[in-house]
DNA sequence: ACACTGTCTCGACGTTTGTCGAATCAGAGA
DNA sequence: TCTCTGATTCGACAAACGTCGAGACAGTGT
């Protein structure tokens, strides 16, 4: 789990930095788009917000799937799928230490996604 | 189109009130992640998080579908159906004046799922 | 009344998604 | 080495999604 999913590179477009402007100031491109959707998409499940949520608040920056598990009313495999993709969506991150399994925020991606639903700048 | 699609009122759990703490400050409760999942979900297709940023970004508040229509490489109905997608999840309302239908983004629910997003307060 | 234009609804289609059970992999410990 | 536990992968299945073409609806203008 150290190696994480190969295809993450899908969102390092930001390498922290602000990256684009909020929708109500001005269109974003069909690339930028294709690029953040999948993370908004991600966000999408009830269950993965809360996971995102849970892993987010975390007061140690992390937390074991075994703490996330027994949250929901669902199988381990479900959980781990959502994990799954909320891993490959860039908004998350995952480390194993011994028998168990670590998930932590990616704060980068998750701070583009706000600053593009910022509201209206106070000035513009 | 002036009177809205009738479900709409899945989300005016918010009257414009900051509603909930960022995710990175408390878990979000299973029913608040029941009620925003479904915005965020809207967002997460890519001609979808177009439509929403033409709409929020629209010069004059609001913007034609006549507009939106040949931004895109889709067929008319398919416009409608991401539109309907968008208005149903909250994030858009529509208008109809004479021949045209003039979309104007929901600043409400918008700013809920920014504040949700934000990152970490100063001191926290 | 009629035709025309813009938008939406309806049905259909292939694809993707959320869920599960079974099987597999990774470490810890006896 | 063998077993046990935690987590993931695999395969399957129903439900939901994105897209289209055809048709219907709403307003304008002749």
């Amino acid at each position: 789990m150290s190696k994480q999913t190969p295809e993450l590179n899908l969102v390092d477009l930001n390498a922290g930095q602000p990256c684009c402007a909020p929708i109500s100031e001005q269109r974003i491109p069909a690339e930028t788009a294709a690029l953040l959707a999948p993370a908004f998409k991600a966000l999408g499940d009830p269950v993965r917000l809360q996971l995102m949520s849970m892993i987010a608040s975390a007061p140690d920056g992390e937390i074991c799937v075994c703490d996330l598990t027994p949250a929901f009313d669902l199988t381990g495999p479900t959980i781990s799928h959502h994990l799954k993709t909320l891993r490959e969506a860039g908004l998350v991150d995952a480390e194993r230490r011994g028998t168990w399994v670590y998930y932590r925020p990616r704060p980068a991606l998750i701070a583009q996604l706000a600053s593009l639903l910022a509201v209206q700048a106070p000035v513009g």
